[in-house]
RNA sequence: GGAGCGGUAGUUAAGACGGUUAUAACGCCGGCCUGUCACGCCGGAGGCCGAGGGUUCGAGUCCCUUCCGCUCCGCCA
């Protein structure tokens, strides 16, 4: 007999929930229940059937309980309990009671106890599903997010979920007592120019025209200053149409905050508050306050990227100055050259070194230059062409004692920083050398207002167009971009930005310099943003906020492998929801109504 | 746009040197089993080897194209 059939002639046996009331959830119980008449519900985890007694691990979102039919104690609940199978639903009455000497399962939450099934109600059967309801298994992405409603019914995702909603409501609760107003700002609002792609939304009503869906709700935030209403906090969907990472979806969801009369260390301040309170609420966790904070060139200079993680100690070192004019010709006249030194790192053996050079070719790098420091020399492919002086110099800057592998990268800035920064978590992850269940916050200063687009062949703001500059940096606005700073700030934690924010223009008259700095045109500014220019006219506040990454939060907390696992619904690597088939094509009238044709060469083909 | 890894039973994987009937574990179905909890024992079913094309007497295996998943680069103010 095939298992569908099985599936369907159980059918026969489904009664109605009727006047059945649910006394408790599976992860309730324990010790002081015991004697209790309880009522239970949830799904079927797993049946043992021996014969006589059997086992049934009942499941809910909260957790598991045994549940016994006994054909001794319960003879007729005893009857047809064979029938059930995986995922089944069903409702059971019975006494909660310890389970026999030696017979508890330490590894359950709920082990200790049991419940005897007096009276029980098959509430629905199941297919077979499509793979274990269990944290166990790793099944493929594409399988999981087809039978989303399975996968969620693993532990470890529900779990999940739960630590979402207590973030969340943590935020409300927090910003509530602090005299924030949650208010909802549009889905369908303007295109912006500036940033990441934006998601088109056609107006029927208006032909040609279209909506964006809202990167962020920058603009309608800051209007919200102009407003008056002083403290605004949104927990927002915002929505980039770019290509997606672990930790990047294109709808993602931000605690969006915006506050009037303050300056960068009032939104820090206020930010910090906030993420010890989540950290409180979520997992008990106590985060020392204030929280540490760099400069971005400390950063950069010290950790090769501008979200170091903290967790572990090897830092970047620049050594530009040593080598200069070196034998060694990659380091001669290289723009920077920069050294990572690894403690210990010496018994690294040549094939992990051709791994890492692999690596590091990733970010554009030739080759990774490394030296081993043995007690009677410098082993390495380019010692001997370094000089005594070279030597000391690094052997000084760099400490370098018996043992230790330094490894180098020489050339271009970016890509010297973006290869030994990278470098330096993966040979950390390789090493083990990061602890678990540390929670490093930090604090980046000081951005660069600007940094300048190699495509676009000019300036672009580093955090967004509405940033104030520096005090005192208006002047280089203009005449030197580049060493132009920022009042951003960004907070990272274990080396993922998890927020970002600053203290905006409030001044209409800096904020069309600004825009003039990035090479637009006073038409074309006021035509883009002139809805917030002219809001900043009006009396506009000081102002300033920041927004939190709430996905890559929770899937930190929840030391989820990637943001998709925190997320219910989300896309796939090409932007797809299997479970849905979406995007997918739309009716030709649907189009018509839109004023839309699609070019013939790009309509979906037959699959 | 690019690089890497992967796609074989419901699931996870082995098979890769071209050669009878494509393996295993778990799951599933049937039988047995009164204290299991990754229950146990016996038996069984289950496959267009991602798709298309080619080379060959013969392709899961070699070649080409293409689709899908993941990780990364670019991209992400």
């Amino acid at each position: 007999m095939s298992e569908i059939n099985v599936q369907e002639e159980h059918q026969q046996y489904i009664v109605p929930l009727g006047d059945w009331k649910r006394t408790h959830n599976c992860g309730d119980l324990g010790k002081p229940d015991c004697g209790d008449i309880v009522c239970l519900m949830g799904w079927a985890q797993t049946r043992r059937d021996h014969g006589g007694v059997i086992f049934v691990d009942l499941r809910d979102r909260g957790g598991i309980t045994q549940v016994v039919f006994s054909p001794e104690i319960e003879p007729r609940a005893h009857e047809n309990a064979h029938i059930l199978r995986s995922e089944y639903v069903l409702a059971v009455k019975g006494k909660v009671r310890m389970r026999p000497d030696g017979m508890a399962n330490p590894n359950m939450p709920t082990g200790q106890i049991e419940v005897v099934v007096q009276d029980w109600k098959l509430l629905t059967t199941s297919k077979t599903p499509q793979f274990l309801i269990d944290d166990r298994s790793e099944i493929n992405e594409n399988v999981r997010l087809q039978y989303r409603y399975l996968d969620m019914r693993r532990p470890r995702m529900a779990q999940n979920f739960v630590l979402r909603h207590k973030a969340a409501q943590s935020v409300r609760r927090y910003m509530d007592g602090i005299g924030f107003l949650e208010i909802e700002t549009p889905i369908l609002t303007k295109a912006t120019p500036e940033g990441a792609r934006d998601y088109l939304v056609p107006s029927r009503v208006n032909p040609g025209e279209f909506y964006a869906l809202p990167q962020s709700p920058q603009v309608f935030k800051q209007i919200l200053m102009v407003a008056g209403l002083d403290r605004y906090f949104q927990i927002a969907r915002c929505f980039r149409d770019e290509d997606l990472r672990a930790d990047r979806q294109p709808e993602f969801t931000q605690v969006d905050v915006e506050m009037s009369f303050v300056d960068e260390n009032a939104v820090i301040g206020m930010a910090e508050g906030l993420l010890a309170a989540l950290l409180k609420d979520t997992l008990n966790v106590d985060v020392p306050l204030p929280m540490p904070r760099m400069t971005y060139d400390q950063a950069m200079l010290e950790y090769g990227v501008d979200k170091p993680d903290t967790r572990f100690d090897l830092k970047l070192a620049d050594v530009t100055h040593i080598v200069r004019g070196s034998e060694f010709k990659v380091f001669a006249n290289a723009p920077l050259v920069k050294a990572m030194k690894v403690p210990g790192g010496e018994s690294l053996s040549r094939k992990e070194i051709d791994d890492f050079t692999d690596f590091v070719k990733i970010y554009g790098a030739q080759g990774l230059a490394w030296i081993k420091i043995r007690p009677d020399e410098w082993q390495s492919p380019f010692a001997k062409f370094l000089s005594e002086k070279e030597k000391t110099g690094l052997k000084e800057t760099l400490n370098l004692q018996v043992g230790d592998i330094v490894f180098f990268q020489a050339g271009d800035p970016a890509m010297v920083n973006a290869a030994l920064g990278n470098f330096r978590v993966h040979l950390a992850q390789h090493l083990n050398l990061i602890p678990e269940g540390r929670f490093n916050f930090l604090w980046v200063t000081d951005f660069p207002l600007f940094e300048y687009d190699d495509e676009e062949k000019r300036y672009v703001a580093c955090h967004h167009p509405f940033t104030s500059p520096a005090l005192g940096h208006m002047e280089k606005m203009i005449s030197d971009p580049a060493s132009c700073k920022a009042r951003a700030y960004d907070v990272v934690l274990n080396g993922y930005e998890v927020g970002g924010g600053s203290i905006r223009n409030h001044s209409a008259s800096v904020q069309r310099k600004m825009f003039e700095s990035l090479g637009f045109a006073p038409e074309e500014y006021e035509a883009k943003f002139g809805h917030l220019i002219q809001a900043l006219e009006y009396g506009a506040p000081p102002h300033g906020g920041i927004a939190l990454g709430l996905d890559r939060l929770v899937m930190l907390l929840a030391n989820a492998p990637n943001i998709r696992d925190v997320i219910a619904f989300p896309k796939t690597q090409k932007a797809t929801c299997p479970l849905t088939a979406a995007p997918s094509e739309v009716t030709a009238k649907q189009l018509r109504e839109l004023s839309i044709r699609v070019r013939e060469e790009v309509k979906p083909q037959e699959k």
